[in-house]
DNA sequence: GATGAATGAGTATTCATTCAT
DNA sequence: CATGAATGAATACTCATTCAT
């Protein structure tokens, strides 16, 4: 009887947190009103205190999802692929795949704008792109280790520029209506692949 | 005699966009009051929709000047340059000087974000983008002439990979605290050029 | 059990209405702030948004409720009574006992005002002004068929002139601290019965 | 040197009522900004108030010269005139001619509500008032000794109903947009002499 | 748990009026 | 006399959050 309540708790706060992720994405995080989730998420306004203690918290749980997500990926990458540099470039086309949804690249963006607000949402953010610039730094270093990349790369330093790239491609979603990420994927792979690569040879 | 106004009204606005520019870097576009704008300029809360019919022409205002700088520095470069590549290189340089300025990025992030819900906003965002845009790719055919890059490359799509880097800086600015313009400036240069350089040959 | 809002609504909203009524009729409508409203409803100052979306559909409540109750009037009048014309001269005795409620009268030139700057008020006053003059007109109507007045009159022409007169003893209340309603309700009568009378006969 | 000073006062203040008086039929005096006034009497913001100390002195010049216009009229009329109800009817022509005329008859509501707001306007419209029942009450008295009229009638209360229906007429203009005052000129005249017709024989 | 009515702090903007030039 | 820049008080409305039922 008691173990029902934590179910249905995270039931609700899933329902919430996607009923706003998409409130946020269409309008905005400070343009959408707590109403307006609660309707997308089809509940009274005093019941979403319920589950969230504020609405700061409804993105900082995004943001922490975020993370999470971003956590995992590289953690269930294998330690001992054979091909280090295809599994970050496979990464770079995963995340074109996430940018050339609209949602999902707005959201992004309120995100990152609300971490020059909410230093909770910062800390998230900041633990998701560490996790990210550590678990590419790691293949990098594999991928310098089997001769794929050239050696003299700072292996964290490559990292951030990665990461550099895949957020220029967030701002550039905003900024610039003409922007196709199904387009430029292939475009990403080349640039980073012509960054990583020995000098004296081609792309 | 009468009519000195030209003059001390754009005083008065230069005086008024710098208040506010310094505010919306500190505090954010939407958390600045426009009581907080007037205290900064010196002036009576009134006074300042003398100048500006709004809180959103004084974005409007800083985000078409902006655009306007940008505009100019492609328009001042020599058609002619002997080096274009350096000329493309050397804007970079220039970037990564603004971004290391902590207001002028923060500030840059405040337009960027407003671009999503003020369409004049967005406008003059999309002409200063454009206008660097094309002063890229106008450069790099030119390199492309002159055999310093790889004559394979679109310059317009190359532009465009050259702007997604210089917003993933600011971007990286916010979120990445250990990310130093300064120290990173060299980086830049050499991801761009590695990207330019012709298949074959080293950075 | 739980949606008994309806009726407790209803409640509220007359509740918001006697209370701006109140204040209009002894402010004015512009002079009176939401806040005046709310204070006098015994709400607090969001409160008021929850039943009404603005200022203005307060005043437009009231006009419309207005309409209703003249409209109703002329509805429960008998079609088939003896004596049409005593019906309108009792409409005229009705009118005075209104003009004479000081609060009343106040308020209905508070809203006769708001008719030429808000269209919804102007609505609902010209539908119970056409109420008003189509049931005088039907009466009269009658009224000469039974012989009671003056063949020759336009029912149509006479109601509007009715109105005439009913506007009028508004507005001198207006202007004229020395115009007592209660005592000049026979006056009306007799401007009106002269004024149907058939001629070659008294009053 | 000096006496030119009054001349152009005057002119000045004459130009200012003009403006905005024809401000105040256009827009309602509220809603009119001194602004607004300036610009239409071709003067700037601060000039205004060195001719008119507020812009509520404005209206109250406009109430008094009505005021001392309407007392002019009555004083024009031949004290011996040997048809005085004929006096009476033209006054009512006269008052249909101004109805017929849009900015007067707005400007005359704004008067009007006014009176409830501003005591110097409500003593100017009084006094105008007043002037015209006296003048009315005075052609009546001399009507009902030359026989004209009712003998039964007081004076006074029959010039108090000729004012409701004049304050009627232009309640009216506001109110139904079918009134024309032009057509219904006639039967102004036809309500008020049977009205003050002795009875027993028709208009 | 759920409801939705109630709260009340917070804010851009307007505009009559003043006053230095 | 004229200008127009400066003043600052005043106000409708929003919305995250609370809480009685």
């Amino acid at each position: 009887m008691r173990k029902v309540d934590p179910e249905r708790q995270q039931a609700k706060r899933r329902q919430i947190i996607e009923a706003a992720a998409d409130c946020f994405a269409r309008r905005g995080f400070h343009a959408t009103t707590t109403a307006e989730i609660c309707a997308a998420a089809g509940m009274s306004p005093g019941n979403l205190f319920h589950y969230f203690a504020s609405k700061n918290a409804i993105i900082e749980a995004i943001a922490e999802e975020e993370w999470r997500d971003t956590a995992a990926y590289f953690a269930a990458i294998d330690r001992d692929t054979p091909d280090p540099l295809e599994a970050v470039l496979s990464f770079l086309d995963v995340v074109m795949v996430f940018a050339a949804d609209r949602s999902y690249s707005r959201l992004a963006l309120e995100v990152a704008a609300e971490t020059l607000r909410n230093p909770v949402v910062g800390t998230s953010v900041a633990a998701g792109d560490a996790a990210m610039r550590d678990g590419l730094a790691a293949l990098l270093r594999q991928a310098a280790a089997r001769g794929q990349i050239d050696p003299d790369l700072d292996p964290a330093q490559c990292a951030k520029w990665i990461a550099v790239l895949i957020d220029g491609v967030f701002s550039r979603l905003a900024l610039d209506t003409g922007f196709d990420p199904v387009h430029e994927a292939p475009m990403l792979r080349r640039v980073v692949s012509r960054f990583l690569a020995k000098p004296g040879r081609g792309a």
